[in-house]
DNA sequence: ATCAAATACTTTGCATGCAAAATAAATTAA
DNA sequence: TTAATTTATTTTGCATGCAAAGTATTTGAT
């Protein structure tokens, strides 16, 4: 038969099962923050920068628009953020950390680590192959 | 701050964000077979090898068992395949092909060529290292 | 100044993904 | 043989991801 439908072919395939992969490997280093590995994208993203738009953190995150909503909603619940309308533009909504926002930072620390240590089987080089070649495969999708 | 909770730098929202975007990249080229990723996935597999069970399908897609009921009663209305309940074993089910289901894969020959059409960024070469090192990294999970 | 077009978000409907519980049937143990 | 266990698949409840429609505001053009 042709190679091009074999599934073991697909480098998408490959993303989708490892993308998997990954959220359920995050699971269980998650469940001290009680959070899902998109709310722990959008938490990272905020650590970093404060007080974002919603966009803002769209464009950074590149999380599907109507779940940030969702999410967003989940994580105020939670009591690690809070959402305030924007005095000037009232379309513009801004996301800031609580004190227990900050404070789930610290937590969260101890994360990558544990993450790391499940690819003992990769050398340090070889991590930054990759990262490498798939920033080049990410771009071929933005043109 | 420290560099270990920075969005660029963790290797599982790369696969994230690729994952999605492949989804997404997919559904114009699925829209002639009227079925989305997870379905072409099934097919795929099918294609490959008809008559096998429904867990030798989650072996070799490693589509979510929940998810993979509802995925195959979808394209069982949509005529591509039927399923059968084994004779010695009836708690086992066997997937088959309809005389449609096999008619699709011509359709689908088209789309790995079209896909391939947006990697024009990547050299053939690169492309083979990018699976090495994922396959590496697909490892270091199931260890 | 007013209406159309653009912006920033949210909501909706459908399709998974995940974990865990539920079913049904076959196998094993006592 | 009967009960306990294992196996194959489905169902359930929750959390996204995707596309498209809907809202509220603001900006732009006339």
């Amino acid at each position: 038969m042709s190679e091009a439908l074999k599934l073991e072919n697909q480098l998408c395939h490959r993303f989708y099962t490892l993308s998997n992969a990954f959220t359920r490997a995050y699971r269980p280093l998650l469940s001290a923050l009680d959070i899902t590995y998109p709310q722990y994208v959008v938490m990272m993203a905020l650590w970093e920068q404060d007080d974002v738009t919603i966009a803002g953190l769209l464009n950074k995150t590149l999380i599907d628009g109507g779940a940030m909503s969702l999410i967003l909603k989940k994580l105020e619940q939670k009591g690690l953020l809070t959402v305030k309308q924007d005095e000037k533009d009232k379309r513009v909504k801004k996301v800031l950390l609580t004190e227990a926002g900050r404070a789930a930072k610290t937590t969260a620390e101890a994360v990558p680590a544990q993450m790391l240590c499940k690819f003992q089987g990769m050398t340090a080089d070889e991590a930054r192959q990759l990262v490498t070649l798939i920033d080049k495969l990410q771009g071929c999708f933005q043109s």
